[in-house]
DNA sequence: AGTGCTGGTCTCTTTTTGAGACTAACATAT
DNA sequence: ATATGTTAGTCTCAAAAAGAGACCAGCACT
């Protein structure tokens, strides 16, 4: 009974922090998932994608993200390698983000799934509107 | 200067609540994205790709999940139409938690992320050891 | 009678997010 | 000269979400 869940670990060990004192970082999936599953970097990707932007531009093309959480997203994004930010030195300064290759790179499978929600956004409503009919 | 962003905005007009009085609901991407978005969604999904799994399989699959955040990631799933949950009355009873077609469906993009992920796990890394060199 | 299994819920604490005021240096308008 | 707006942020405080762990009922096994 417990050999069936040992047996399948092994397809899924990726998942799991590392039994042999590893961390979060031994587990690829979900070390780079997280870091674009946020509320707002796959918006941010998308908006990029399109072409480079400056911070006001990204604040006033995604009106309800707080400033706060652009700068900070920005900030993760730049982190992990999937946007270039430059300084221009005017005055007042300007600030232009843009993609990486990398960030290209990942914004293709990205860019699938963001597809396959536009599809299927219908039937996602729907079965939500029959599960909440269901139970409450 | 404000024209560019106009011009701009057209495209990702998707993106914003809506100007005419709309809501969330209206923009597909942000709908459905934010739905798998979390930080376990992904993770489950991958595991129940492979087959279906109860709820105790799944927690020990997963050991860093908390009971209650599986309890939710998992309802949520089934909310949006992605997992199917069946009791089947043993003593105690068991509950079996397994994709439904709509489920698969998404499962295909998001499989393509997430082997990016495996893919380019190093060059991520790499890229956040660089930036944290440079500033802290 | 005690222990363990099932799939959860409830409460409490910590972390994350959001709203909004505030900054500094310069450009433009009055 | 003075007021106002622009830039890209930071700072603080409140609200929401997530995590830790106790607790539950019903039954099987010892």
């Amino acid at each position: 009974m417990d050999g069936k869940i040992v047996n399948l670990r092994s397809k899924l060990e990726i998942y799991k922090a590392g039994s042999g004192g590893g961390n979060l970082a031994d587990c690829p999936v979900r070390d780079v998932i997280q870091g674009i599953s946020n509320k707002w970097s796959s918006l941010l990707m998308e908006a990029l994608a399109e072409k480079p932007y400056r911070f006001g531009e990204l604040r006033r093309l995604v009106p309800d993200i707080s400033q706060r959480m652009l700068t900070q997203t920005l900030h993760d994004l730049q982190r992990d390698g999937y946007v270039h930010r430059q300084v221009f030195p005017t005055k007042p300064p300007s600030v232009e983000y843009s993609l990486t290759d990398l960030g290209r790179s990942m914004f293709g499978p990205l860019h699938q799934l963001i597809q396959w929600a536009e599809l299927n956004h219908s039937a996602v409503r729907e079965a939500r509107k029959v599960f909440d009919a269901a139970e409450g």
